[in-house]
DNA sequence: TGAATATTTGAATAGATATTCAATTGTTTG
DNA sequence: CAAACAATTGAATATCTATTCAAATATTCA
């Protein structure tokens, strides 16, 4: 790999900002984590997922009427959301519940959400 | 693709529930935009990318020995958060210069952060 | 103008991912 | 217990994506 390490001039990097901004440059293990869980909600049905559970607890049959996806599909989406816990569940006979699990998501999804809207 | 209006009993989804959500549903072209934007913050390089511009304007090749990737893979990237209107530039000499374009963004950025920091 | 440098671009590739289908598990109820 | 139903799971597949490499552009400067 060629980074500007390697090849750039003294006068084109300036090595005292680079030193600068490596000192304060995030973890990799943060950088990870945070592009992990962006990762999550960046998907079309699993927005449509935690949008609909925001509303009301619901039911993967339930979702899956409410979102137009197979059970199938919606059941594989829910597994990624529980990983990331960002949702939680319960039983109750042949249904599971699912419901949103992470008040921190919920302000970035209203956050996302009003920035598609207005600008 | 079979979805419970297909198949599930009335006792199974509370079909006035149903109803309900999926009248206050959220748009699909929402969701699609909303998913979009999440995906590009969902990469580890990008993600140190805007963290590294949140501290300071850099240039291609500053990027590449902060973040530690290749020129070429960074300029890349940055053709994604361009398309995705995170980040502008300028031209000065040889080099480019970026910085970050979007103020709402920098507080998603800043809450996930605060999200993988602290619960 | 030509050499050097910074960046972009396109093709190729390896790895990740969303959905479907089929099979399975677990629960309820005749 | 057996049938019906809700949900999960695993394999298969088609699509997408991040990085690399090589080549092209664009700018500066001798």
């Amino acid at each position: 790999m060629k980074t500007r390490n390697d090849t750039c001039q003294a006068f084109c990097v300036d090595g005292e900002t680079v030193k600068q901004v490596k000192e304060k440059m995030l973890p990799d293990g943060e950088a990870v984590r945070m592009a992990e869980t962006f990762k999550v909600l960046g998907d079309r049905t699993r927005i449509k997922i935690l949008y609909a559970l925001l509303q009301k607890e619901l039911c993967v049959c339930e979702l899956s009427a409410v979102v137009g996806q197979s059970i199938s599909a919606i059941s594989h989406q829910l597994r990624v959301l529980r990983g990331a816990r960002l949702v939680k569940y319960r039983k109750e006979g042949k249904n599971v519940y699912y419901s949103i699990d992470d008040e921190h998501i919920i302000l970035l999804f209203e956050q996302m959400l009003d920035h598609v809207r207005h600008g």
